[in-house]
DNA sequence: TTATTAATTGCACTTCTGTTGCATTGTTTA
DNA sequence: TAAACAATGCAACAGAAGTGCAATTAATAA
């Protein structure tokens, strides 16, 4: 049994083939990924597995759902550190205005908000849009 | 010439009816709208036109778009203290679990975050969500 | 005031993303 | 091994965003 099947294992998700490819390929990648993304790395895989695989993952807390205000649904493994699944996902991402990627920023966590008296806050998502390490570096 | 007309005008958009009628709309409603929203307020209008008239607004500067990660852009007149043209749309947006609105705290702005290395910060936007006021009151 | 020009609106249609239903295949377990 | 269940593939749908083009309306110049 491989790391991965482990981890899937441990999460209550069935290791077959297809999501240990799937798992494999988003640990690869150190930024968030869009269904399409996986699809264009899986041209032979059903659009739907992808997409219920990837729900399955979210559903099971390894994997949480990002909305970088591209329109676009990411997805991104949770990192240790991410606890996603306790206090809903309170790290920060990052969106690259000139690559396009979207990365988590674990360890950067929202900061406090005073709301208005009678607004109770349950959830936040804080997207940074910019100019990325990688892009910066030219 | 009414003082709407006067806005559009000074804003360089073409106060015509439609328009007109459109931002008195979106001047009512105290949340910001979908969309769909302002379809449901006029049924007899195009929704091409009911689009482009948004859109318009915001190029010019008088709207700006929301997302608050339900999957449906949201729209909101920029009201005194939003300045979305200067330095986008630095206020954050509270939406409502309960009553499914999303509302501009316009005086709330995003704080400053410290990026890693490398990271330049150009834009940023803050979702807030949880219970708003007129539902917690119950 | 009319003719010309430009902007706005209405209609039809397309694209993209997310999603579901159902039959089929594969996997587990009694 | 057979029954039960989960995963996959296929087809199709839903909703929102967006575009092209013709028709209409408004602004401007002659």
């Amino acid at each position: 049994m491989t790391e991965i099947e482990r981890k899937l294992d441990s999460n209550g998700i069935r290791p077959t083939a297809m999501r240990i490819l799937i798992y494999k390929y988003m640990a690869e990648k150190n930024n968030a990924l869009a269904l399409t993304d996986v699809e264009q790395a899986f041209l032979k895989a059903e659009r739907t597995t992808l997409y219920r695989t990837i729900k399955t993952f979210e559903e099971k807390g390894i994997v949480h759902q990002i909305d970088d205000g591209t329109g676009v649904l990411k997805y991104a493994l949770c990192e240790p550190g991410c606890n996603c699944e306790i206090d809903r996902d309170l790290h920060l991402h990052f969106h690259c205005n000139s690559c396009d990627k979207t990365i988590c920023l674990t360890q950067h966590k929202i900061p406090h908000i005073n709301l208005p008296e009678g607004f109770m806050a349950e959830d936040a998502n804080l997207v940074v849009k910019g100019i990325c390490d990688s892009c910066s570096a030219y």
